[in-house]
RNA sequence: GGGCGCGUAGCUCAGCGGGAGAGCGUUCCGUUCACACCGGAGAGGUCGCUGGUUCAAUCCCAGCCGCGCCCACCA
């Protein structure tokens, strides 16, 4: 029964998130057992989906501490708590994994061509899906053991996977509807190509690189006229060959002559168009741009316009096809650069190479360069689902926290683009398009239904086809929100958790998965899929650098559990998790708040060894004693600071709230100034001090559990009264403190008494008095008041300030003394030989030239007339006040000073 | 090019119209019976710069300087 006298977290941690687990208190009310369900209105939160294959980073641990502390809050305020769970199948990187890992066995998928090193075994689509879902079986409880591990309370009898059955339901009925609509179309366009990955990719899934990289220009020659050239840069010679024009600005008074004629390409030696296009800058480079529609998004637009042949001249790798001479066949990409280059500088048509600062597209995934391909596609008509998702955020019906990132929100939104869905793949949901021998296309949720479409179509039963692509990851993670609650189906569970109410993540996938949410939900359940996003920020190293592993500057999570505690990390996220700034986490803040939870432990132990348990009989708003009501009013603005800040997201100031409470409040001041309570042999005084002791005690684990869930709850079982718990800390009601009568005055009472002792302790430091002598309190001046106050709180005073007696003036003011103002009343204490009269003057003097500076401050500020005029009259006062309480504080240590010096 | 954010104590950061704050670090003192992962006391800041608004500006506005990020473009 007794606390151990140090805590050993990992046990204990793990022990308690099994007995939660186990005894089904993360369930929402519609898992729970019939009688234990909560009455409250709903309060949903759908996490984030991790990478199944994934394991848990810092953002995770960031973003889950959040949530938990979300839900677990709610959850005590009676709330409907459900915080859906799952995983997501992640397409790509889940795809590149398991192939990396192939690999290593000699084994790699069938993609048409031979294998890529002589003995590798090719594997067909199935055989590779198999694999991936082996490599899921293998890995996939990984993430969210780590959760767990972490404290995450989610309800995990209803985890979901972005590729259960369920799931795919929905993304299958979501896309044949869109396409019915005619909001989701295939169509030939220039996407993204990935050569590494021979896949279309998102514009999302591009990052631009900042490189230094060359501009080469070209002389391509006029045909039929010698020795007649125009000049073209290009950052990408190699494109050359594709080229079907050559473009200028149609006033552009150097070409006007050169329109309509023709160059002759060099090295492919076809004719090419000189067009005029508004899109040649005459500013930039020569005036004169060369056009390549297939391979740039640009010229693509102008090649429309003009009705230029699109040459094609990459096959899926990056390697150059059978469009180009004969030479350059099957050459990379980049080595076809160097070619080109050296075949344009041997005919004399290399005019320069400048140095090129530039952005250069590559893919996020892959980390190859991009390559703009024209391929068939499917595609989002975004731009119309878009319309009410940005009236939604305009009209306030969801609302970003911090409020700024709506700016993002609708920059990306009013500018969206269409968004391409497909994926040359194997791993994701499979595209539900069927084609007829002849490419009609059949798209149903079924190949039944697709297969008697194509008999109605055709008028007689024939064989179909399925499409070969599967959709974008991020396609299935739009329905999240409604897809995890069962959707299509009819679910008791839809209807009751959605909308769901806070959205917590990260800024990065604002435009990823919010924006995507937001137009699905809209769409298909006619509402937001939440009415909160909560942005927060990014979790960098102590230095303001991202982690990153080639940095080798990650930290773990894990290994911070394990070196700290979830507990220590999880307080350390929230007390660092500011509004609108990143976290720079320093293993040095982690071991500070550890200390705290330690400090919790051990104000724990005293209590106990105390005989400090909770009295269900106690009523705080019933205390007799000043001390004892302070800390009830202590506790309920606490309580009301923390609650405030959790409602508004600023997760820090409910750490900082709790943090103060426990450790300066309850630890430094309340427990010392109850010691010679407990020590004495007031039975009445001593069993309201112990019963309010425990009580506090109570608050700060009740306060403190979303924040740092185990060692609260570990308590919290361990100090139970005599009669046991109700349950567990988990699902106890937050503290709602009843207003009780005097707080304000205890408050005020107890405040003089800190003052008073801060004030004996800091000129005891200064003076140099030995910490452990024992001094004499002569009080000059004293009102009644302070008098009374002197007498109740004798005792603490004698223990804390480390006085031997208390008493007034009598006769002469002690010679030799060193003397402290509080209030109205000065404070005498004689430390004999001790004292140096010099140092005193000088620290006495120092005061009061302090104290005069604050003096001329605020004398200079109310005889300002027009201060006095326009301020609101409360400022006025409290300014006034503040001149009085000053004066009179500076006319005592005057005199102090002048005793001083008389001697 | 467009947008967003940030410059406050040695470090990391709160505060954001009326008395400059926290944690860590640092200095001094202290191992008495919850805790040295502790207790007590202290030092440390022209709140980036320059103007403006206001009775009053770290806080609002403008400009500048310095950082970071996002989007777009790039012949």
């Amino acid at each position: 029964m007794t606390l151990e006298k140090n805590y050993n977290p990992a046990d204990i941690e793990t022990r308690h998130y099994k007995a939660w687990e186990d005894s089904g208190v993360f369930g929402c009310g519609l898992t729970r057992a019939p009688g234990s369900q909560p009455s409250g209105d709903p309060f949903t939160i759908v996490i984030p989906p991790p990478n199944v294959t994934g394991s848990l980073h810092m953002g995770h641990a960031l973003n889950n501490t959040l949530q938990d502390i979300l839900i677990r809050y709610n959850r005590m305020k009676g709330r409907d708590a459900l915080w859906q769970p799952g995983t997501d199948h992640a397409g790509i990187a889940t795809q590149m994994v398991v192939e990396r890992r192939l690999a290593e066995q000699g084994v790699e998928i069938d993609r048409g061509l031979p294998p890529s090193k002589d003995g590798n075994t090719l594997i067909d689509r199935d055989t590779f899906i198999d694999k991936v879902w082996e490599w899921k079986a293998e890995s996939g409880g990984t993430i969210t053991g780590q959760l767990r591990r972490l404290g995450a309370s989610c309800d995990w009898a209803r985890e979901r996977f972005t590729m259960d059955e369920g799931l795919s339901r929905a993304v299958r009925k979501v896309f044949v509807e869109l396409y019915r609509k005619g909001l989701i179309y295939r169509d030939k366009r220039l996407v993204n190509w990935d050569p590494k990955l021979h896949t279309a990719i998102s514009d999302l899934e591009v990052e631009q690189r900042e490189v230094t990289g060359s501009m080469w220009y070209f002389k391509y020659p006029i045909e039929g006229a010698e020795n007649k050239y125009i000049t073209v840069g290009t950052t990408r010679p190699e494109t050359m060959l594709g080229d079907t024009a050559v473009a200028v600005h149609p006033d552009d008074e150097r070409y006007r002559d050169l329109v309509g004629k023709n160059v002759v390409l060099p090295l492919a030696d076809r004719p090419i168009p000189i067009v005029a296009d508004e899109y040649s800058d005459p500013e930039k480079g020569s005036g004169a741009v060369k056009i390549t529609p297939a391979h740039d998004f640009n010229d693509f637009e102008v090649g429309r316009r003009h009705d230029l042949p699109m040459i094609d001249i990459f096959d899926e790798s990056g390697f150059l096809n059978e469009n180009v001479p004969e030479s350059y066949q099957g050459l990379d990409r980049f080595v076809a650069r160097e070619k080109v280059v050296e075949a344009m500088d041997s005919l004399g048509l290399l005019e320069k190479i400048e140095d090129n600062p530039m952005t250069v597209p590559y893919g996020d995934r892959s980390g190859v360069v991009i390559e703009p391909r024209l391929t068939d596609q499917w595609f989002v008509d975004t731009k119309t689902l878009a319309e009410p998702a940005i009236r939604a955020v305009e009209e306030g019906t969801t609302k970003f926290v911090p409020r700024h990132w709506e700016n993002t929100y609708f920059e990306w939104m009013r500018n969206i683009q269409p968004w391409c869905i497909s994926r040359q793949i194997w791993w994701g949901h499979q595209v539900p398009a069927w084609y007829g021998p002849d490419g009609e296309v059949f798209v149903a949720e079924t190949e039944e239904e697709a297969a008697q479409a194509a008999a109605e179509h055709y008028g007689k039963t024939t064989g179909v086809t399925r499409d070969t692509d599967v959709l974008d990851t991020w396609f299935s993670s739009a329905l999240w929100p409604f897809s995890t609650l069962g959707w299509p189906d009819e679910t008791p569970e839809v209807a009751r958790y959605y909308q769901t109410d806070v959205l917590v993540t990260g800024f990065d996938i604002i435009f990823f998965w919010v924006a995507r949410m937001m137009m699905m939900g809209l769409h298909f359940m006619g509402s937001v899929p939440f009415h909160t996003v909560y942005i927060h920020a990014l979790v960098r190293d102590e230095h303001g650098q991202k982690m990153s592993k080639s940095k080798g500057n990650v930290l773990d999570p894990l290994d911070l559990i394990d070196e700290y505690s979830a507990d220590s990390l999880r307080f350390t996220l929230t007390a660092m998790a500011a509004q609108g700034r990143d976290i720079k986490l320093a293993t040095g803040r982690i071991e500070g708040y550890r200390n705290f939870i330690t400090k919790i432990w051990n104000a724990a132990r005293y209590a106990e060894m105390n005989g400090c348990r909770p009295d269900p009989a106690f009523d705080p708003a019933d205390c007799s004693l000043t001390v004892n009501r302070w800390i009830v009013g202590a506790a309920a603005e606490t309580e009301a600071k923390i609650s405030a800040a959790l409602e508004e997201f600023r997760f820090n100031d409910a750490a900082n709230a709790v943090y103060q409470f426990a450790w300066h409040s309850f630890c430094d001041w309340y427990l010392e100034f109850t010691k010679p309570i407990l020590s004495g042999d007031d039975e009445a005084a001593k069993a309201e001090t112990r019963a309010a002791t425990a009580w506090a005690l109570d608050q700060i684990l009740l306060l403190l559990h979303p924040i740092s869930p185990f060692v609260t709850e570990e308590l919290w079982e361990k100090l139970a009264p005599a009669g046991g718990r109700a349950g567990p800390l988990i699902t106890s009601s937050w503290p709602s403190i009843p207003e009780a009568g005097g707080t304000a005055e205890a408050a005020e009472e107890m405040g003089w008494v800190i003052r008073l002792v801060s004030e004996i302790r800091g000129v005891r430091a200064e003076m140099n008095v030995p910490a452990g002598a024992k001094i004499p309190l002569r009080v000059q001046g004293a009102s009644g008041r302070t008098n009374e106050r002197l007498s109740r709180h004798e005792e603490l005073i004698l223990r804390l300030a480390r006085i031997d007696s208390i008493g007034p003036v009598e006769g002469d003011v002690p010679k030799g003394a060193v003397q402290v103002v509080v209030d109205e009343a000065t404070c005498f204490l004689p430390v004999g030989d001790v004292i140096d009269i010099a140092q005193e003057k000088d620290r006495l003097a120092r005061e009061i030239d302090k104290i005069g500076g604050e003096i001329s401050k605020l004398e200079k500020k109310l005889g300002n007339e027009n201060f006095v005029s326009r301020a609101p009259e409360e400022v006025v006062q409290e300014n006034r006040d503040r001149l009085a309480e000053f004066a009179r504080s500076r006319e005592k240590f005057q005199e102090a000073l002048t005793r001083l010096s008389a001697l």
